[in-house]
RNA sequence: GGGCCGGUAGCUCAGCUGGAAGAGCGCUGCCCUCGCACGGCAGAGGCCCCGGGUUCAAAUCCCGGCCGGUCCA
């Protein structure tokens, strides 16, 4: 798709740039230097960028300043950043790319961009290179801040294209960072990603490519690249990498850190490194490809040479070092994470915070620190970005708790399962890492390094471990399916549910009507969606006949009424007058339970705390339940309190605002806690709101004062996985319901126990009395088997050396039995007993032989044998053995019959 | 959302090629000791997660569920 005209500029031919190949790569490149024949990026090229002058060093947050400052004076507005977490992403956990925060809504045309053009630097999140972060110095990080001067082309409304893209970059760099514009190179590029594509330029100075300028104009289908209505310029500019470019020290990490790194070393205990390593590893570190051990040894030998210095103590270092960097890095990501309110888990994005922070702590493991380290690294964190990130410092207690919550599961995790897996490596299995890994959740490393310690025998984790086991898997976020195109030929159904939630009916026309369903021009009726259950009731023609609905469903804004028989449909013809009328019991039950969640939820985030986000929820007619984000087990207090403020925000009688309103002014008035059900992919979007307690963008049925919710009852609280708890609950008259079940239970139960008085009082009794019965039965079953045993003893009969006794069974004590018979043959070496249990349905016959008798009956046999005579089935070991037979047989028969075989067979 | 592992005494677990429910720690009592620790002896303690199925016989095999752990972009 890219021909080579997309990237031909007026901008190179004025200027006089020339356009080459690399040599190495053979990519295409711009550049004012006639006799350049590399495209200057790494690993063409070696960092030879602490030889390129600039203004002067810049921090992280000069970086961002000057960048977002010179946008802003070229006719750009400055926008906030959003979250690192992309909850209003349907496809995607983290906000990837500045460019996440405009998709798809804005993206796609439906919403207007907050300002046109813009810029903004966001922070950004990326986990696919999480394991090369610190081996490669500062190339690949956790976190970044991704600088986008982004603008959003229509045809009508044209902001600019490749040529000011392009000489907005050179000018940012030539003029504010003040890199000579011949150090500067555009390489040709082509980008695609979430169903975009377009041409791009990579800008790229001193081996480090510092920005891409994206040009994003067509839609990846089956067919091939189709051209968009918007054609949108998506640039990305790394604002560490700048700080590093501009800083010229060793690392990114350096540049970002600065100070931290030393404190954070000599907390380690490691050593500082030598100058002369860092230098010569940065030089190179543009080549260092994390998943090839070779790239790496040739570079530590390449340094080894330069610097004189012993390959293994460059080795330790840069391992060392690698392994610090990935610490700072996980601590930095994972503030940003936890202060977004993300809640670690074993699904979704709480375990990608999960897998962050088990990562740093493995770190942190294997340079031999304890993990405590992790929250000093936290607290660091948060104090130095939340000069920026304001936000981070609100969210201390929650973030520094999580994370020692979450350090001590994963030590516990460790202790528990290490010994396990020793002995699955021990077993030598080639897969057993794998294993190891995906079981019992020990990364490799910790337990080559147990194995090592304990056995003194190295195992060789693969360096491309992670990445083979990545592949191996199919994790796919859920897609929403696609509502059917049908019905699009109507207009959208008026809502009279959300002009009056009280209208029970209403006069209507019948637009559209099939065995699918039933679509009018207005309808009373609430589809299913949002967690609410749909409307129930009938539609009623003009002549009184009513056709019975049994549920509504929402498409595409056309509310489809389904019939209860399909048949019905021949009854509404198009154009006809009709009523609409819903079940209003049924129908204000559940908006009762609407309004409750809200209160519930705004109740839930003021006590616990606002990490608390819907996980999802459902409300019916006879009572609710809220999917909640929480990391402890919520305690009796908490829910005590959690219950009171919402029955006093009941008892406060506040009235609810419902509101349309611009999605970017909804957003920024209340923030992305109003998603907690989803995002509307539309301009407007319908808030509602308590005020003081809760807002949501939501479009459910609810009562229009939170008084008339009457009373709220939490009825169960459980965790439904890692990390999320599900509560249910009702609601209004429902509460009464309830308790009136409660109480039929509780009478129940004491009607069974009987007697009088307190019940638990009268169970304890019981239990009591059952306890005491237990050891009364013990005590009669020690009586009955030595009584038993002698009996049986005596009256056994001799064949030959052993003796064979034979009884009836009738008491039915299992446990009785087994020990009667075990004892008989232990104590009585050459006896052969035969127990026979007999029921309608036919005889059990169990056999026992001692240690001798053994010798000449053996008890399976004899049960095959007698199982055979007798019509039954059965079989067993030399010393026990059961047979099943069909019919009754009496104990003299039996021993008659067991005499005869047994001296038979003698 | 998908995969894998697990659920047996108060705790940690063994038993899982189907034939009578086990060990260690802890607990109770006794012996030893001035006392404690250690040691010795004796004992109590089990819906083998739940529900179906296969079988003469299921902790063990099969199916379904519940609970826990863990991995995956």
């Amino acid at each position: 798709m890219s021909s080579s005209e997309e990237y031909k500029l007026r901008l190179f031919m004025k200027e006089g740039y020339h356009r080459k190949t690399c040599k190495v790569c053979g990519t295409p490149f711009w550049t004012l230097n006639a006799d350049q024949d590399v495209c200057m990026d790494s690993p063409c090229v070696d960092y030879t960028f602490e030889k390129i002058n600039v203004k002067k060093p810049l921090t992280v947050d000069e970086a961002r300043q000057a960048f977002l400052g010179f946008f802003e004076r070229n006719g750009h507005t400055v926008v906030s950043p959003r979250p690192v977490v992309a909850r209003w992403r349907e496809d995607l956990y983290l906000t990837i790319a500045s460019i996440v925060v405009f998709q798809p809504h804005v993206t796609s045309g439906i919403v207007p961009p907050p300002a046109n053009p813009l810029v903004i630097s966001q922070p950004c999140i990326r986990l696919e290179d999480i394991d090369n972060v610190g081996l490669t110095l500062g190339r690949h990080l956790s976190i970044f801040e991704m600088g986008g001067h982004h603008a959003f082309n229509k045809e009508d409304d044209w902001k600019y294209w490749k040529e000011e893209t392009v000489s907005l970059a050179i000018d940012f760099f030539e003029k504010e960072i003040g890199i000579k514009k011949e150090d500067i190179t555009l390489k040709e590029s082509w980008w695609e990603g979430g169903g975009n594509a377009g041409p791009s330029f990579e800008v790229v100075s001193g081996g480090l490519e510092l920005a891409t300028l994206v040009f994003m104009q067509y839609k990846v289908t089956e067919k091939g690249y189709e051209p968009i209505p918007l054609k949108i310029v998506d640039t990305g500019y790394g604002i560490e990498r700048i700080a590093w470019f501009t800083q010229k020290t060793p690392t990114a990490f350096h540049a970002i850190y600065g100070g931290l790194l030393d404190e954070t070393r000599r907390k380690l205990g490691l050593q500082t490194p030598e100058p002369a390593i860092l230098r010569s590893l940065f030089v190179r570190a543009g080549r260092l490809k994390p998943s090839d051990r070779n790239s790496i040894s040739q570079i530590i030998a390449e340094v080894s040479n330069e610097t004189g210095i012993d390959n293994e103590l460059v080795t330790t270092t840069f391992m060392n070092e690698a392994r610090m960097y990935s610490v700072v890095d996980h601590s930095r990501t994972l503030v940003f994470m936890l202060a977004d309110g993300i809640v670690p888990s074993n699904q979704g994005e709480g375990y990608l915070a999960r897998l962050v922070l088990r990562r740093a702590l493995k770190q942190l493991l294997l340079l031999g620190s304890s993990t405590d380290i992790l929250l000093w690294l936290i607290d660091k964190q948060i104090d130095m970005w939340s000069r920026t990130y304001k936000h981070l410092r609100e969210r201390y207690t929650y973030i520094m708790e999580v994370v020692d919550i979450e350090s001590q599961r994963f030590l516990e995790n460790i202790n528990t399962n290490m010994s396990k897996a020793l002995s699955v490596i021990a077993t030598g299995n080639t897969d057993s890492l794998k294993k190891i890994y995906q079981e019992y959740g020990i990364p490799p490393e910790i337990v080559a390094r147990e194995y090592e310690r304990r056995t003194g025998r190295r195992i060789d984790v693969p360096d491309n471990f992670y990445a083979q086991l990545a592949r191996e898997s199919s994790f796919r976020i859920e897609k929403k399916e696609e509502a059917p195109p049908a019905l699009l030929g109507l207009p959208e159904t008026r809502r009279i549910f959300h002009e009056n939630p009280y209208a029970s009916m209403v006069e209507a026309r019948v637009l559209y009507s099939s065995r699918d369903g039933v679509v009018l021009d207005q309808t009373v009726f609430y589809p299913t969606g949002g967690g609410q259950n749909s409307d129930t009731g009938y539609i009623i023609k003009t002549t009184g006949e009513a056709v019975k609905i049994k549920e509504a469903v929402n498409i595409n804004g056309r509310i489809l009424h389904v019939l209860d028989n399909p048949n019905d449909y021949v009854l509404l013809k198009e154009g006809e007058p009709v009523r609409v009328a819903i079940d209003w019991e049924r129908r204000y039950r559940l908006m009762k339970h609407h309004t409750a969640t809200h209160i519930l939820l705004g109740s839930l985030r003021r006590v616990l705390g606002p990490h608390v986000w819907q996980a999802g929820a459902e409300k019916t007619p006879d009572k609710a339940r809220l999917d909640i984000t929480h990391y402890k087990p919520i305690s009796t207090q908490e829910l005590a309190s959690i219950e009171e403020l919402a029955n006093k925000i009941i008892n406060m009688r506040i009235p609810l605002k419902f509101y349309m309103m611009d999605k970017n002014i909804a957003e920024e008035r209340y923030g992305f806690s109003i998603y907690q059900g989803g995002v509307p992919m539309s301009k407007q979007i319908r808030i509602v709101e308590i005020p003081g307690h809760d807002a949501q963008a939501c479009y459910g049925t609810h009562v229009t004062n939170t008084g008339e919710v009457g009373a709220l009852k939490i009825t169960s609280i459980k965790k439904i996985q890692d990390g999320v708890y599900r509560i249910e609950f009702v609601a209004g008259t429902e509460v009464s319901r309830y308790a009136m079940n409660l109480e039929d239970e509780i009478r129940k139960t004491a009607e069974i126990i009987g007697g009088s008085g307190e019940l638990s009082t009268r169970a304890r009794k019981m239990i009591e009395l059952y306890d005491e019965l237990k050891s009364m039965l013990s005590r009669y079953r020690k009586y009955a088997l030595r009584k038993i045993k002698e009996e049986l003893v005596s009256s056994s009969v001799s064949v030959g050396e052993i003796k064979i006794a034979v009884f009836r069974d009738e008491l039915g004590d299992d446990e009785l039995s087994t020990q009667l018979l075990k004892e008989l043959v232990t104590e009585n070496q050459e006896l052969l007993v035969l127990r026979l249990a007999c029921s309608q349905s036919g005889c059990t016959i169990e056999i026992s032989a001692g240690e001798k008798a053994v010798k000449k009956a053996h008890a399976g046999m004899l049960a095959r044998e007698l199982a055979s005579r007798l019509n039954g089935k059965g079989g067993g070991k030399d010393d026990h053995a059961y047979l099943k037979i069909p019919g009754i047989i009496s104990v003299e028969k039996l021993r008659e019959l067991a005499l005869q075989l047994v001296s038979g067979s003698a």
